[in-house]
RNA sequence: GGAGGGGUAGUCAAGAGGUCUAAGACAACGGUUUGCUAAACCGUCGAUGGGUUCAGAGCUCAUCCGCGGGUUCAAAUCCCGCUCCCUCCGCCA
């Protein structure tokens, strides 16, 4: 949720970079609605004034015996008003929450202008495997070496599920608890959220009320399975007001995601690249306006040493206004090379959100004794997601004589050093 | 799922139609005193929105007592719905 108050001081200044990610962005019949408001609240206000005048008048009557059925007749009048002005100033209200509710946050400067292709490289790590042979895509491995089932995946919930037997099972669970651990080492508080949240929550987050299609919801108990982390975590201080010194406060959460990914699916994306569940570690931080910015990039770097100590290329790009998540004003992707499809695919994305969550969840800090709260800044960032972290594990280190190398770090933990 | 009890500002807590403009305490902050610490004493001390304003200072008005409705001239207080917490019963890994 943006700040009208910032809307209304910079109306053409905010549109402008607003329409950089959707140029169909129009603020007047916002600001519109806001100047009615605000003359609304005027009026409304001057009457309960007089009303709370009036009923002290008529309480101060009753106490020395006087008649007061005149007053109370006329305040009876005042009443009725009161009630048409705040019904109106309610239903004005309501589009503009609904309206506000649909807007992005404002896009940070550095990030690149325009479509999703004007991302930019920043920097990579490792080279993309080279092969003397003709490589397996992970899905044919997973088949081959019986370590993913998505056939029977399939009969249990439908397609696109996936399912991880034997040795895959273990190198899922190697992989959840080594990052789990990674990251609860390197300061993160470590948190097991509930997998379902309620509406609120995932308003807080920014998945509703704009992207409800994309996530699973109970309609029985109006609860919605978890989308991604960021959208439980979100909320874990909705409505309090931390002290400055205890910003920045970091969390990471292993959580199972589930995405219904309607009507998304290309032909590149067959296997573990888009599915309905997955898991993913999810690092999450609330920080001041002036901290927040080195936080993300220290989110990038701590994600980052996840794939260099599994000894995995990837790359490193800041994605272009175009491309941002609605909550987000900068975003980072970690992107894995998968060399059967010879593409890099998103493993990690890590946004400074900066007050854009915490106006919506009411989540506040004090920056310093007697002073104002302040919206503090949330951040959010994949540390990592599974899927296509396995992915790219058993199509880098496919070996000549067909069996795949596990990184020396999960070894110990799936208890073998091959597949 | 059933029965009962509860939710008041950072914390505890009084308050049960009309100076509630929400008491009081603790914590916090500023000061006085002080060899240091502590204590004592004095003072300040919730949030949001509007108006005034260069200003988030000051002044002023409105709103907020879990959330949403209702009754009334007037609601923390009465009525209805919901929600969360606690106790007990039932069911259950």
């Amino acid at each position: 949720m943006l700040d009208i108050h910032r809307l209304r001081e910079d109306p053409v200044g905010i549109e402008q970079r607003l329409k950089t990610r959707d140029s169909s962005i129009e603020l007047e019949g916002i600001l519109t609605l806001d100047q009615e408001r605000l003359s609304l609240i005027h009026s409304v206000e001057q009457l309960k004034a007089e009303r709370n005048r009036g009923a002290q008048e008529v309480g101060r009557c009753r106490k020395a015996g006087e008649d007061a059925s005149e007053l109370i007749a006329s305040l009876a009048e005042v009443s009725n008003r009161i009630a048409e002005i705040d019904s109106e100033l309610k239903r004005i209200l309501s589009s503009i929450d609904h309206f506000m509710s649909l807007l992005p946050n404002v896009p940070h400067p550095t990030v690149p202008i325009g479509v999703k292709g004007n991302k930019v490289t920043l920097h990579s790590f490792g080279k993309q495997s080279q092969f003397d042979f003709k490589v397996k895509d992970h899905l044919t491995i997973g088949e081959e070496k019986e370590i993913l089932d998505f056939r029977h995946a399939a009969m249990i919930a439908g397609t696109r599920f996936p399912m991880y037997t034997g040795l895959g099972a273990r190198l899922e669970m190697a992989l959840i608890q080594f990052m789990f651990a990674h990251h609860a080492e390197n300061g993160y508080t470590p948190v097991i959220p509930p997998f379902l949240a309620n509406s609120e929550s995932l308003y807080v987050s920014s998945q509703l009320p704009k992207f409800a299609d994309d996530v699973y919801h109970c309609e029985k108990d109006n609860l919605y399975l978890n989308p991604s982390a960021e959208s439980l975590l979100a909320n874990l201080h909705r409505g309090e007001i931390f002290d400055e010194d205890e910003l920045p406060r970091k969390y990471v959460a292993y959580t199972a995601c589930f995405r219904r990914e309607a009507g998304t699916y290309g032909r590149d994306e067959r296997g573990l690249i888009r599915i309905h569940q997955f898991n993913k570690i999810e690092m999450f931080k609330f920080a001041t306006p002036e901290q927040s910015y080195a936080e993300l990039d220290q989110l990038v770097v701590d994600a980052e040493e996840i794939l260099r100590e599994l000894g995995i290329h990837y790359r490193v790009t800041l994605l272009a206004t175009q491309d941002l998540a609605q909550q987000s004003s900068k975003t980072i992707d970690i992107e894995v090379y998968l060399p059967a499809q010879k593409r890099y695919y998103e493993v990690s994305s890590c946004s400074n959100c900066e007050d854009f969550q915490a106006r919506r969840g009411n989540t506040r800090y004090r920056p310093g004794a007697g002073k104002k709260p302040r919206y503090v800044h949330t951040l959010n960032g994949s540390g990592v997601a599974t899927p296509r972290l396995m992915a790219a594990i058993l199509e880098n280190n496919q070996m000549p004589d067909g069996r795949i190398h596990i990184p020396e770090v999960l070894q110990e933990m799936v208890g073998e050093e091959v597949i």
